[in-house]
DNA sequence: TGGCGTGCGGTAACCGCTTTCCCGAGCTAA
DNA sequence: TTAGCTCGGGAAAGCGGTTACCGCACGCCA
């Protein structure tokens, strides 16, 4: 075992102990399975490479190879569990197809995005995935647009979560009509006067969710009063604040919807904190089936999303080849009724 | 604006666009300081660049330099919030360093994290983060061990989140200590027949968390019955079947700790679910200190560790140059009280 | 027996950068 | 005026792989 003085050990160096060229050894260990090589110095190859600890070096293989198997993932939070349960499922599948995940978390800087994007896109990825709300701020989106194109140019794939706002194969959540759906569902409970903690006024999820939730209370004849909704941050502590300025206003409901669960239990605890009897004292509604929030009391009517699925879904999207037009994969929500929001029949 | 016909813009292309040398543009673009390039050169690279949106090919600048900023990070599950609080450290100190962060979730299967640290190695990462519990598995400790020490051979910094039984930096959770005092604030408030779900037995931080809990016990003169253990999984659903075995088998305690607040949760479900009310009717105690399960009802009493602290102090320790010993770095846990264990006096 | 196809090892070009080294230009000082 | 600097541009040598291409040895068939 003739080990090189230097660091690292090179296919040279597996090469000289195996007593073949590098390209026997190089067509041995990465073989892309052309070419067949003779099974003694296979065997010398292979034993070379296990006595000297040989590891072929990723960034050489991408230069040489002209692709990496890099899936860049930008989620908006990773400490969310909304996000770190997509991440979840988009690294579970990434590990089927060999490819590694390097990942950003904006933390909320939606501008940031473009910055990650370009770091990104100087690792040559074979793949981008782009999870979380879309904004409502066009130019925004032009620019995160013109910068996707180039990515796909250069050969990445590209996917994103959310919603289908860019020509670009897209993992559709259900946010409009799963929010229908429970608005449906709480009103066939009895409810009849509602307030919504709608979070940012510009990402289209919280949007959407509010779109679809009105549009389901007017399905049931009920309509929406615009002073019982407010707007605030999308996490737990938005949904407290929020919560406590409609009571502190002018709350008149007995059902608040919050657009997601983080903010429903922010929202429950402002209620607590108001003296308000739960679930008695007001219905409440979140949105995600976040699972960690599954324990809280009273336990949370919500829509349900599969997350893990829909990284995984993400994943495998941008696996396959690009198609003639962007592909859609929907993901269906599913109106989950919990002991938050009781009938009033 | 000359664009190469083939996909991406190289160095080359911009050095030709701009009438220079590559050396030029290199020293331009991606300079590391040394050398001065004459302002008007200097435009006309910077016009070329942006003129042919060109990005560097960080395989090809790792290779050349011998270096990249990947650092990786090896945590056992993403979606529990322990860990995905911990990247959220790490991932906004990389920012600050420049860093981009390779992830990787084990999700639970301890061994796959030597395949992961083989794939990682052939990354040539600046620096390697291991997040999550040592196990009890010697043998395995070994392996560990030798993979990081060569690693580092390599010219990798290698930390470890957790437990200091490797001769690497780590950032040394306070999993004893806390307990410990987690144990005698029990007893002061009045408990004195405690029950423990302990997690699984092969994690070390579940046998610190145990074992400091005990300590505590014994200082306020209070003994922990073997029968009132009960090892499980380290998850929500892992507390929910603990608790539920103690509860069906012989349950004879006021105080339950669960030794994360995940299994506290699932455990204050099993209690519920078996008609024991809450807090009244029994007291409940985790650790970590999660923020999304900060609403939980009743409010959990646990340890708080300050996990984004972790994952910064973490990428902190491998940013720094490797010292002559082990660097370690202690993350002070600390007791918080609140209603779901209630005093007895 | 000679022509030719096939299997397979090796040589070397190339991937896109960084950086060393060379060299000419312009400046200073004797 | 000129030797000796410094400054800064460019040529070219790698970095560690992959792979096109070359050529040898062998087997087959006419």
């Amino acid at each position: 075992m003739t080990k090189r003085s230097s660091g690292t050990v090179t296919l040279m160096d597996v090469a000289h102990e195996a007593g073949v060229s590098v390209a026997t050894a190089s067509r041995v260990l990465n073989g892309s399975g052309t070419r067949q090589v003779r099974a003694d110095l296979m065997d010398r190859v292979l034993a070379a490479a296990a006595a000297l600890n040989y590891s072929a070096n990723a960034p050489a293989q991408a230069m040489a190879r002209g692709r990496t198997n890099v899936v860049g993932l930008l989620v908006h939070d990773i400490a969310d569990p909304f996000f770190s349960s997509i991440a979840a499922g988009v690294m579970r599948a990434a590990e089927r197809h060999g490819s590694i995940v390097m990942m950003y978390s904006t933390t909320g800087r939606t501008e940031r995005e473009l910055d990650y994007l370009a770091t990104l896109r100087g690792q040559r990825p074979r793949a981008v995935i782009l999870a979380g709300s879309r904004t409502a701020d066009r130019a925004l989106r032009d620019r995160l647009g013109a910068q996707l194109r180039i990515l796909e140019e250069e050969g990445a794939r590209v996917a994103l979560i959310s919603q289908h706002v860019l020509p670009i194969d897209t993992v559709l959540l259900e946010n409009r009509e799963g929010a229908r759906l429970l608005a449906r569902r709480l009103v066939e409970l009895g409810h009849r006067r509602f307030a919504v903690l709608a979070g940012p006024r510009h990402l289209l999820t919280a949007r959407d969710r509010l779109a679809g939730f009105q549009a389901g209370l007017a399905d049931g004849g009920v309509t929406l009063s615009r002073t019982q909704v407010a707007y605030g941050d999308f996490t737990r502590d938005g949904g407290y604040a929020t919560m406590r300025e409609l009571l502190v206003r002018d709350l008149r409901a007995g059902c608040v919807f919050a657009v997601n669960d983080v903010m429903a239990v922010g929202a429950i605890s402002a209620l607590r904190d108001h003296g308000v009897p739960l679930p008695g004292g007001m219905a409440v509604a979140g949105f995600d089936d976040i699972v960690t929030l599954r324990d809280v009391t009273p336990s949370l009517t919500t829509v349900r999303l599969p997350l893990e699925e829909v990284g995984t879904a993400a994943l495998e999207l941008v696996m396959q080849p690009r198609a003639e037009r962007p592909r859609l994969r929907r993901i269906r929500a599913e109106v989950v009724v919990r002991d938050s929001t009781p009938a009033l029949s």
